[in-house]
RNA sequence: GCGGGAGUAGCUCAGUUGGUAGAGCAUCAGCCUUCCAAGCUGAGGGUCGCGGGUUCGAGUCCCGUCUCCCGCUCCA
């Protein structure tokens, strides 16, 4: 498998990404599409869609706004779990939440029978963090009580600083708190507060589902691995609506489809595996992941969880409207279970990038060379096809241009008519494109054109005419190398 | 955030004790080319990540800063 680095390298090379801002030193953690990124990810995303909304008939689409009203995240439970006031030790350089130091130190007062000075301490925590300048206020407490690290024993701290993952802005013009406004940290909450409204456009009954795909933000303290961890990222998540006791079936059913529909994407299935979270969120009845092993281990690109009803149930809660379903066949009134299908577009691309790539050594006897190629799916290649003129001159490069044309109505294409041939399919390999069609000589008698394939590098003559009929149905029947 | 490593052309890199930047590939133009990256001629492209400092003079030494990679840490 090929490093990291070699995988950045190629996709700077060749137009898939670039670091943000780079003309000004970049801005850490956030990359731009370039023409071949962006082309893949399109393709990607309507994979997608197609596969949870065109081919089920009780699932829908939304794509709600990335502004929500604040009080959507004290329902999420995102504004107290994105928000910890974290102290480093020095000595150990380990990271601490504050409060919770305090309050060990609090629980330890009692076990001391100190109960006098537990209790004042406590007063003091309650109100620093109430305090305007919470951190300094934490940060405080902890010199005066001179609060030693629970790994180093030392009392060396960095100051309290607050990690607040989410991303704030405003609303209006005034930078005021009253308007503070959040970057949506996850797509879902998008679905769960249209519940009701795409229901009853839709006509849905449960089970259904609604999809979505779109950009989200977490200020990650540290943002790592290329597109892996970004900042801004992007989701295709869809959460799937059922009768409360139903929940672990729809949650397998789901699991196996989303295993499934990597596969199709040509990711080698050794490259894949289930994660069982050890420890749920307080939310989930059960959660599984889909790992890939990435050049840096094995990580996260899927996650399939059992939310229950918390969603629903707390938007019922502070928005004071009704989540509830009312089944007209049983006469039976609950709020549903949520199972959820969640996978990350930029870390689906960056596995699709390292799965396909491959070096290999072409040629016969001693002159053997190296190529690399991009074994993507043929279906979310870039360029479909790429189109050349075997020579520029006897009227190859104008009939190659009519062909191209053609192509055109269809698929992406890429034309090409400089320096030898064989160099520009060498640069289609690195692209991925699957197919190149060539014309040459023969073209100009009969009207056939070589076809020439990306992975076995074997060539098929056919009628020109036949080359979109030729490539529907070798992508149809495509399937990866073992 | 901590520790380590690294930033020189689009890519991979060279640059000797400080003396105002090079190579290969890539790109572009032209020529030549009848099927798997390396033919010929020419051209463009770098204030050496950014900002200060020392010095007559800094890619090279010092400080700061940004970015990337690795390990920790974190991770609904």
């Amino acid at each position: 498998m090929a490093d990291l680095d070699t995988l950045v390298s190629l996709a700077k090379r060749r137009g898939f990404l670039f670091q943000s801002s780079e003309v000004y030193g970049g801005l850490a953690a956030t990359y731009d599409y370039g023409p071949l990124g962006v082309a893949l990810k399109r393709k990607v995303q309507d994979r997608w869609w197609r596969a949870m909304v065109y081919e089920h008939d009780n699932v829908e689409g939304v794509d709600a706004a990335i502004l929500m009203h604040p009080t959507v995240w004290k329902a999420s439970g995102h504004v107290d779990a994105f928000n910890d006031p974290m102290i480093d030790d020095r000595a150990s350089k380990k990271r601490y939440r504050a409060d919770q130091l305090i309050e060990d130190h609090i629980a330890r007062l009692e076990k001391k029978g100190k109960a006098d000075r537990a209790e004042a301490v406590h007063g003091r925590l309650v109100e620093a963090l109430h305090a305007d300048d919470a951190p300094a206020a934490l940060y405080q407490l902890i010199q005066d009580e001179e609060i030693k690290s629970p790994d180093s024993g030392a009392f060396d701290w960095t100051p309290v600083r607050q990690f607040n993952l989410m991303f704030e802005t405003q609303l209006g013009a005034l930078a005021e708190e009253e308007n503070a406004i959040y970057l949506r940290p996850e797509t879902a909450q998008g679905i769960f507060v249209n519940f009701h409204n795409v229901r009853e456009t839709a006509r849905l009954q449960v089970p259904f589902g609604i999809a979505q795909m779109g950009k989200a933000f977490r200020n990650e303290i540290v943002a790592r691995q290329f597109i892996f961890r970004m900042r801004e990222f992007e989701q295709m998540e869809m959460q799937y609506f059922v009768e409360p006791g139903t929940q672990m079936d729809a949650f397998e059913a789901w699991r196996e489809r989303r295993m499934q529909w990597h596969v199709e994407n040509g990711v080698r299935p050794a490259n894949l595996r289930w994660h069982e979270h050890e420890k749920l969120a307080h939310y989930a009845d059960a959660a599984q992941d889909i790992q890939y092993q990435f050049p840096f281990g094995w990580n996260e690109i899927e996650g399939i969880h059992s939310r229950t009803d918390y969603d629903l149930r707390r938007h019922q809660e502070f928005s004071g409207k009704k989540m509830e379903y009312f089944d007209p066949q049983t006469q039976a009134r609950y709020i549903p279970y949520v199972v959820e299908t969640s996978v990350g577009l930029d870390r689906t691309i960056l596995m699709l990038l390292a799965d396909a790539y491959a070096e290999e050594e072409v040629g016969e006897g001693d002159k053997t060379e190296q190529r690399t190629v991009l074994r993507l799916h043929p279906a979310l290649a870039p360029y479909t096809a790429a189109v050349f003129p075997l020579v520029r001159k006897d009227g190859m490069p104008e009939h190659a241009h009519r062909i191209e044309a053609d192509l055109r109505k269809q698929f992406n294409v890429f034309y090409d008519e400089k320096g030898a041939v064989g160099r520009r399919y060498r640069r289609q390999d690195e692209a991925g494109t699957p197919f190149c069609i060539t014309v040459d000589g023969q073209t100009l008698e009969d009207g056939t054109v070589t076809v020439r394939d990306r992975d076995s590098m074997a060539q098929d003559r056919i009628e020109a005419a036949q080359v979109r009929r030729y490539i529907e149905d070798r992508i149809e029947g495509w399937a990866p190398a073992p």
